[in-house]
DNA sequence: TTGCAAGTACGATTTTTTTCGTAGACATTT
DNA sequence: AAATGTCTACGAAAAAAATCGTACTTGCAA
């Protein structure tokens, strides 16, 4: 079954993503500029990831080097699929209608939303 | 500043907005049929949520009758946008390709997203 | 009127997540 | 060589969430 990263794995994961493989310094420095938090923290919250699977490792010298093992497209997909099965009663149409409403979004990408609308239709 | 419920106070929200005004009994009852949980729990939680302020409630003879104090919407807003911002680097579009590309979409809600990127678009 | 059923209140515990201090290893600088 | 800086490991504490047992109240039925 798939483990729901939280808030502060988020973070981390996504720094990665952006990012590749990197050292704890690395995430944590780009932590710090949003975040007040110990650098042991990051370290400690990194080590439990590995433990738990989401992150791997390799020794680089004195320190390590992080990877994410967590795909973000996979992720985005879960996190997206819950929030449309819990909050939305398994509408994606009303989570994007939702979406769309409320921020604001460039020509380009409602076309680009467009064509993917067609593709849906037809390939149905 | 907003505060983001937990999943457990999602479920019962989410159950308060569909049902309305409830006793702890008929929210027990509904989230069981899923879940496996103590109807004390679910009293110690509303309770809680009470009085978080997320819930407000009323006496109605021996028992207590509680009503949702966040919107539906606005709830369904902020937690969506706070996913695009930490998920998506803010791009609803983004959002909205993962969202439509994963689940299956009747031509009726397409052809009403259409409307709306249409209305998006003449109102800018 | 006795006893059961259905409530609430509330403390305590457990579990999960986050945070951080301290110790030890090893480079690097002075 | 001594001091300093930068790592990891790890335990422990704090904070947040979830769970549940027990006590107490009160309505209702036998």
């Amino acid at each position: 079954m798939y483990i729901k990263p939280t808030d502060s794995e988020l973070e981390i994961l996504n720094y990665l993503w952006q990012a590749g493989p990197s050292t704890v310094r690395a995430v944590h420095d780009a932590l710090s500029e949003t975040k007040d938090v110990g650098y042991t923290t990051t370290l400690k919250l990194m080590q439990i990831m590995h433990d738990k699977g989401l992150l791997y490792r390799t020794e680089q010298g004195r320190s390590h080097i992080y990877v994410a093992l967590l795909g973000k497209e996979e992720t985005q997909q879960n996190l997206v699929g819950k929030m449309v099965e819990t909050l939305f009663q398994g509408s994606a149409a009303q989570m994007v209608m939702q979406a769309l409403g409320n921020y604001t979004t460039s020509k380009e990408e409602l076309d680009e939303i467009r064509e993917l609308l067609n593709n849906l239709e037809n390939n149905r």
